[in-house]
DNA sequence: AAATTTGTACAGAATAAACTGTACGTAAAT
DNA sequence: ATTTACGTACAGTTTATTCTGTACAAATTT
């Protein structure tokens, strides 16, 4: 009767997993992170290994990734020589501010480059007498206004 | 001196390509809508592939994705056999609606699942006397919480 | 009716992403 | 000082995704 639990626990991972994977997680940071929230434990890395039956390397990479976003923490505790960790708590807050990071970086990074396109074209002699520059450069111009509104949005 | 308006081109799409790819397309679709939407044309499936060096079957399937998310249209016209599609325009609204649908709905199929979870585990009389109940339960409806958050965030 | 053209299903190839095992540097323990 | 334990780099394997080629059904042209 003892495995009902284990099955319930796992079926809460698994969901929960999903939904955070649409986060920009990889599917074992995700698990791995739904795990270390459910059991509110601090975990080392064979820890996890063990309990997600996956290659103590996986965690290793995974972890770090999670820590990066800020999605984990390390605990620090006196004599313990290993690795602990633990999942950070405010799920809403948590999540939203690690995408909204990542999607502005990605924006930004994409505006740098259209406003370089544009300015090689104001600058260029070959464009001067083209009958399709008006296209492009209309069509550019909406291109950057659509990064600046998606800026915009996860900026609010 | 031709070719420098090609190159110029291809940059273009290649950064708008990458940007869209963040709205959930793949790679190929993601160019694919950033080639039509930048020379405003309407393209058969065969001018689509020779434009990109593609295979027709790909194009099919993509063009097809990227009209169910109503990110292209079909056009007709008179005694044309062939398909025609063309980009909608829009862009904002275009992908900001067609990637809250796809968050909503995956968001909701979640929350069934973990609901109907919540629902067993009332049933269930294993769990009744287990010590590790209250941290489930309360755990559970963190997650469940978090997923009406998200949902309520893109129904905004 | 026969022949041709067009779009797509499907199986399989190519590419990309995720994951593992070994091997090693660093730090703690003996 | 030597040994043991720990985390991670890196190369390679596995798995998933994306893309292609062949084949075929439906529609159009001859």
């Amino acid at each position: 009767m003892e495995w009902e639990m284990e099955n319930t626990t796992k079926k809460i991972i698994a969901e929960f997993a999903e939904t955070i994977e649409m986060f920009g997680l990889t599917p074992l940071e995700a698990r791995l992170f739904a795990y270390l929230y459910l059991t509110e434990k601090t975990m080392t890395l064979d820890e996890m290994s063990e309990a997600l039956g996956k290659s103590k390397t996986s965690m290793s990479t995974s972890i770090r990734s999670l820590a990066e976003h800020n999605l984990v923490s390390r605990v620090w505790i006196k004599g313990v020589r290993k690795d602990l960790y633990q999942a950070n708590d405010q799920l809403y807050k948590l999540f939203t501010s690690s995408y909204k990071n990542k999607w502005l970086e990605a924006v930004e990074h994409r505006q740098l480059a259209l406003t370089e396109i544009k300015e090689q074209i104001y600058r260029s002699n070959t464009f001067k007498n083209s009958p399709e520059l008006p296209v492009i450069n209309k069509k550019l111009d909406e291109i950057i206004t659509f990064h600046q509104q998606v800026d915009q949005f996860f900026r609010k």
